[in-house]
Order: structure tokens, then sequence, then C-alpha cells
DNA sequence: AATTTCATGTAATTCGTTACATGATTCC
DNA sequence: GGAATCATGTAACGAATTACATGAAATT
């Protein structure tokens, strides 16, 4: 997961550890809070695997940085990652950080990760359905009464997306204009 | 989390693993599955705490059974875990298991949490609103708008819970209605 | 007799957190 | 010159998952 998060900004532009943490908050906002114990040796990992190298500045200039540059095995392995993501369906965090990077995926292949994910969420709905039914208290059983409305809205936003996906992909494809993407902010 | 989801369920009626296992998924639903592999070695630690205890059946029948009683010790740590719970408030797995458990707390001691819960949601819809305006594409945006619906959404339930529990705390407490508890299915 | 379900556990691995350690650079 | 912030890393620890191992009792 914090690879793919990792590769996936990476791809946007070169960027040493400190700064991917910060974009990283900036990107998922409260959803997700990584530390530097965390994200250092998955940058080591990355680069052991080969899916980033070192970018080594021709002006030696100002503090000490590890820039790291996505090679094409990174490319490939953030793709992989980023489609499938280990088909943890269920997994709301893992399905948050994917939708962050879907502009780099094929909209073929979205519109399949967007249908996985709603199905994840009817079975989830069936399941809190039962879960109401079944001897609680108060409590709990406002728990699943929530639970329901929240999944159930979830479903309705897939629904939007999915929409939204077809009408793009049907739509003749001239400039795609998704986003105004990563061009500010030069390194 | 897992030894308070434990401690509660126990509170209830002795229990072995085997069992807690099937009573912890019908309680918390979808939201929450534990292994094996993470709920024997919790039972281990209880026990070395002196938090459970084994209960010895008088007459050997059936198959072989590891049944835990909650001691003095369990039901003060419970209590512990469940009204501060490292005030993790950002928590939601954490939230959702305590509030499975909140009839076992004091109705002043539940008031506290909830808006100690409700604080940390507008914590957390503040930094959406930030994130939103941030430089994004649609789809993050989009995640960024849905994720503020749904805290908006929790916090209005979290409202209505505490509203609940101050018309309770007010009306003249005879016999407390709340759930019908936990006197089915003996052991 | 064979299969399923009940039942308990351990080992290897993964993945993360917190705390610590270090030092350079920039800002005041 | 001193504080803040930038920047990188490691070590100890924690908590969970998956896979493995084992075996008894119940069901078919």
């Amino acid at each position: 997961m914090l690879e793919l998060a990792v590769l996936g900004l990476l791809k946007e532009r070169s960027m040493h550890g400190y700064q991917l943490k910060k974009s990283l908050s900036e990107t998922l906002g409260p959803f997700w809070q990584v530390s530097y114990g965390a994200l250092y040796p998955a940058l080591k990992r990355l680069r052991a695997q080969g899916a980033v190298e070192e970018v080594f500045p021709k002006t030696k200039v100002g503090r000490r940085r590890n820039v790291y540059r996505l090679t094409e095995k990174g490319e490939r392995l953030f793709t992989e990652l980023l489609s499938s993501a280990g088909e943890r369906e269920q997994d709301d965090m893992g399905f948050r950080v994917r939708l962050a990077f879907f502009r780099y995926l094929k909209p073929e292949t979205r519109i399949g990760v967007l249908e996985r994910r709603r199905a994840a969420l009817y079975e989830r709905l069936a399941e809190l359905k039962q879960r109401l039914t079944a001897r609680s208290d108060g409590y709990t059983q406002s728990l699943m009464r929530h639970g329901m409305d929240s999944t159930q809205r979830d479903i309705s936003w897939l629904e939007d997306l999915i929409q939204a996906e077809r009408r793009e992909a049907k739509r003749p494809r001239r400039a795609r204009r998704t986003s105004p993407a990563g061009t500010k902010e030069g390194a």
C-alpha cells in the first residue's frame, strides 16, 4: 500500500523522502498518515527491487537530499499494484489510495476496479443486514444501521463514478481533460 | 483493541477461544474479522496478566475446550480500555468496538467518549475541506467530497447518540431498559 | 470409514509505530 | 549564535496475517 502510494507520487515527479511524506498527507489527507519509520525503509526496499533509483543533482546545492525517480520497472509495478492490489477489495484505505492514482489507469481497468469494489460493499451490506436482525443491544443495532446507511451511500457514490467512467469511455476521446495534473510546482 | 473485545464478550458469559471468534464476528459483523493467530496469543496474554482465568468443567464432556472467565482484575481493565482506549479517537474501528460494549459504561462516561469522538470527526472534516481546495485531480476531489459527506453524516449520527444519552441521563432511572443483554443462551 | 467441523496452538513473515540519534541549513 | 525546520536514518517493539501442525468428536 505504502509502496503503491510512493510509486504513484514519484510518477508525477521525482522527490526525496521528506517531500514524499508531505505530498502523501496532502494527497490522502486525514485518511492516512505515514511515519518516517515506514517511509524510509519502503524507499530502501523499492530501490533494492529496482523500482526507483536515486537522482544525482548536477549542482550540489543546499541540504543533503536523496531524490528518487521512478524506473521502467517501477512503472510496471505501480500499474500492477494499482489495478489489482491483491484483490483485497474490502480494504477501505486501500481503495482510497488506489482512487487517488486512478487517472494513471486505463479507463477499462478503472471500471473493473470500481465494480469489484462495489461488489465488496454489497457483500458488506448483506452482512450488516444479518447482524441487524441478530440479537444485540441498542448500541450495536445503531452501529449496524448506521453502517448500512454509510455502505449504501458508498455504493451510490461508486455508481456515480462508474457512470461517469462509462460516459467517458463512450465519448470520442480527444485531449483527455481529467485533471490539471502535476505540471504545477516544478522541482 | 482485541483485548477489549475479548474482555467485553467474556463479561457477558464465559467462553472458549473458538466460540469467542464466532461471537466476535457476530458482534462486530464485517467491521472486524480476527484470526486465531491473533486471538489465542491474546487470550494467553490476558491470562498472564490475570485478567481472565480458566474455568474447569466439573464433568469432562465432549471436546477439549479451554473456557475462560473474566476476573475482577479483568473487569477493571475492561472498563479502563473502554472509556479511554488510549485516546486514539481517530481510530474508526476502535470507536466501533467501544460502542459495541457501550452498555457497560456509566452514562456520564458515555457522553464524554461520544463527544471526544465527535471532536475528532470535526477535525477530520476541517482537514478534508483543506484538501478539497488544494490542487488535485477529479478523483481525489471526489474522494475528499465524499469523505466530507460521510464524516458529516457520522457527526450527525453521533449527535443523535449524544442526545439520546442526555435524555437517558435526565430521566429518573428506574429499571434500566437499554437492551435485553446477555441472559439468553445460558452456558 | 471418511469427511467435516470443532478446537487449539505455533512459526514465519509482514507491516507498521514510537522513540531515538544525528546533523546540516535556514531564519531570526 | 540559537532556534526552528529540513532531512535521513535505525532500533525496539507491537500487533496482526498466513500457513502450518495437530488431533478429537461429530456427521454422513
